[in-house]
DNA sequence: GCAGATAGTGGATAAATGCAACTATAATAT
DNA sequence: ATATTATAGTTGCATTTATCCACTATCTGC
């Protein structure tokens, strides 16, 4: 049945792939991630690790990276304080602004994350040649860093 | 500020720029698509456009093409009816089926939302080299009908 | 100081998603 | 033939997201 169907002018069209490919990853990943306080969205792993890795980061800049705008990312930042993951302080220079710390059992989910997050990425692509995911990974990667103004 | 972060793990994780991007299209296509009556989703889109080339196909395909579950494809099968785009009948083979047709409304947006949506796709991602793109499409592609039982 | 931009908050609304129960029909097996 | 199982579609519900907008506080530059 569906081994010939054709997909009208979608079968050319990249941000079909790239929306429904999406579709099926999230699905994916959210099971790997199944009750792990971090679920749902690339708004929360995100910000788990860059807080992680980039200690006093500030929720515009990861709003900016993460394509969210400012009251989606505070709601993010709410969860993840309110779970014990994060700790929020106002900065010091700009008191509009607030610096993001991590807490302990944010840094033990973020190494459990970390670990998950790349092998479900692996694993979900494996029938891709290492080759083309490379490619994919460079094309793709230079996307992002365009469109959110990285380079 | 946001020049020189590093994006942790997240750098060399396929599923995070496919997430990524996918948020900054979607929106995008969105504001293209904007009072159409299709609009959010690659659902309605998909429906619209399969039904318009393949007269008489059947909602479970097309939810196994856009990956959507029975119920998400009958709401958005219902929206489109119910706006008159297309029209449903129960199947005379099977009559626990039903086979979906194009109404003159219909056919119309569809010519119409044919060409908005691969205009789109271009030129958002025009900033890639076309030889780059060609690529992508192939790559993903393959992924897509391979995720999708297409092939 | 004043005007305009920027950081974050909070609320309300609108959609989409996933889950599970339910009907009806088909296909299969005994 | 009939009992079982599988499939197509519908519906309601609970959860989650997204989006838009208004609001406060603070900073920057004139």
């Amino acid at each position: 049945m569906a081994e010939d169907v054709d997909l009208d002018v979608l079968n050319d069209t990249l941000s079909f792939y790239i929306r429904t490919i999406n579709l099926a990853v999230s699905r994916d990943l959210d099971e790997c991630l199944e009750g792990l306080d971090v679920a749902k969205g690339t708004g929360k792993i995100t910000t788990l690790l860059l807080v992680d890795s980039h200690p006093g980061i500030r929720p515009s800049l990861i709003a900016q990276l993460t394509m969210k705008d400012r009251s989606a990312m505070g709601r993010i930042v709410e969860h993840l304080v309110s779970h014990g993951l994060i700790r929020r302080e106002t900065s010091a220079e700009d008191s509009r602004a607030q610096e993001l710390y991590i807490t302990e059992s944010g840094a033990e989910l973020a190494t459990k994350v970390r670990d998950l997050v790349t092998r479900q990425s692996k694993d979900f692509f494996s029938f891709i040649p290492e080759d083309e995911q490379a490619q994919l990974m460079d094309i793709l990667g230079r996307a992002y860093r365009r469109i959110v103004g990285l380079a």
